[in-house]
RNA sequence: UCCCCGGUAGCUCAGCAGGUAGAGCGGUUGGCUGUUAACCAAUUGGUCGCUGGUUCGAGUCCGGCCCGGGGAGCCA
């Protein structure tokens, strides 16, 4: 026979006499007579109530049966008189498939701390906020492919590894297959495994621009990893990025692709994921709903540095960083942006060139540089995108103003040499927009196995 | 990396002014009932993060270290 999902047997239009249903045991209640059992296989949020008559055979395997063990249950779906749900199996065989020691299984029935549930990353996603978290995840990513394929970009899988140390994205981490020696003795990198510095990649963004001007419009979907010492509730070691670029475009098409993205994602969870949604909206924060819908239906705010400059002094607020044309937005100036003042998510372009990557393109007045934030409630920066800048001559300029070697880059200025176009492009955080979504406030919970300083487990 | 807060039973915590540990939940056993985070009763359970010190005596006071959380910096 085959397998029935939970998720398919609470959704059958009639009933069955005979039906096959696996999952895991979530909790059981005895009455005299019988036994309910939650049924729960990751289809869904929802578990799936066995009942088992003392009197079937069925019975027999009962005393097995405890909190978290897999089980094989053969019976036949049936309205319930319950009043919880629509439908029961009354299970005429009932097989243990693993047994769960009831004295050293961690998960009790009742709620967890998020912080004791880090500690068994393992059997988390058993529980339903973290099982619910993770059928999120998985949905949002197909949503972005999605997303990008109706729109006509293509898929570019940038390298993990890379030899270009050059992107100052932040601290890198290497990898070598050298001996880990003390420094006097240690080998030349010319003995490395590929004879140079070689390093897990920080953003796909240049790799990204070389394909844009040979595809057109491109975007990545992969794993970034930064080696900060960066302990927060909003970093982490290992994070996935998404990180479209197009060719052809200017700093207003890139701030549209940025907003009909977060938009058309967060329409997709609200649509595919609703019950797993309410869960948030119901244990985690309160206000979620109401927030998601702004953000998947209102225009966002868009306002350049200079007129977030003059905003912020207009304030009358007393931050802890001074404010002035200049410097760049601290945490709390960006809260009060998009928290205070826009209440919605705000796009801040043109900051001062002094604060920006060498690669985004120089405007007009040559004082700023076509870049864009969009910064969100209680997020802060989920997206940091730009123009590039393709004149090979102010690039050329750019790179000595930042103090890098154009040699280093002759691939990336090649680009400018021969058929440059106008392109832009941005990153966005996977994890961030997970949480924003979520309203989870810490970026651990929403990475199956999060990788932060001192911290490799699993 | 800096600044705060914390680490006591499997989990969440209490332990007041130093006198060698408690509750709820969970687990177990029994009872009861088509149950719904079931209910009632009994019961089980701890190198009080590690390490030095003060003291007749340290979960409690002091130093160092480790780990966790929050805030900041950096960023996505």
């Amino acid at each position: 026979m085959r397998r029935t999902r939970v998720l398919e047997a609470l959704h059958s239009a009639q009933a069955t006499d005979a039906i096959l249903v696996k999952g895991w045991v979530r909790t059981r209640r005895d009455a005299k007579g019988l036994s309910f059992l939650e049924i729960n296989d990751g289809s869904c949020l929802k578990n799936l109530q066995v009942v088992v008559d003392a009197a079937t055979p069925a019975a027999a395997a009962l005393d097995t049966i405890t909190t978290g063990a897999a089980v094989t249950i053969e019976g036949a779906l049936v309205a319930s008189p319950g009043k919880s749900q629509q439908w029961e199996v009354h299970a005429g065989a009932l097989r243990l498939l693993g047994g769960a020691d009831p004295d050293t299984y961690p998960l009790q029935k009742k709620r967890h701390t998020d912080e004791f549930l880090r500690t068994i990353a393992h059997l988390r996603p058993r529980t339903n906020k973290y099982g619910a978290l993770f059928r999120i995840r998985s949905e949002t990513a197909f949503a972005v492919h999605q997303f990008f394929r109706q729109r006509g970009f293509h898929h570019l899988h940038a390298p993990i590894i890379t030899g270009s140390d050059c992107e100052g994205a932040g601290e890198m981490f290497r990898v070598t297959t050298l001996p880990f020696l003390p420094p006097a003795e240690r080998p030349d990198v010319a003995d490395d495994f590929f004879g140079k510095e070689a390093n897990l990649t920080v953003s796909g963004q240049l790799e990204a621009e070389l394909f844009a001007c040979a595809l057109g419009n491109v975007y990545t979907f992969g794993p970034t990893f930064r080696a900060e010492n960066s302990n927060t509730p909003r970093h982490a070691a290992e994070f996935w990025m998404i990180e479209p670029e197009m060719a052809f475009a200017d700093l207003e098409d890139d701030m549209d692709l940025g907003e009909d993205l977060v938009k058309s994602l967060v329409t997709h969870v609200l649509a595919e994921c609703a019950a797993d949604l309410e869960l948030f909206a119901r244990f985690v924060d309160p206000d979620l709903m109401a927030n998601l819908r702004a953000v998947a239906e209102e225009s966002y705010a868009r306002m350049s540095y200079s007129e977030a400059i003059a905003i912020l002094q207009r304030s009358g607020k007393s931050f802890q960083f001074p404010v002035a044309y200049g410097v760049d937005l601290q945490t709390e100036h960006e809260r009060y942006l998009t928290e205070e003042y826009c209440k919605k998510p705000v796009m801040v372009h043109d900051y001062p060139r002094e604060i920006k990557s060498f690669y985004m393109r120089l405007n007009g007045d040559g004082q700023t540089v076509a870049a864009m934030d969009l910064l969100v409630p209680r997020i802060g920066e989920l997206i940091g995108g730009s123009q590039r800048e393709e004149r090979l001559e102010v690039l050329e300029r750019r790179l000595d103003e930042f103090g890098l070697r154009p040699e280093a880059y002759w691939w990336y200025l090649d680009i400018r040499r021969f058929g440059a176009v106008p392109h832009a492009g941005f990153g966005l955080g996977f994890e961030r927009f997970l949480m924003m979504v979520t309203g989870v406030t810490n970026i651990r919970d929403v990475i199956p196995f999060p990788r932060t300083p001192k911290h490799l487990e699993f």
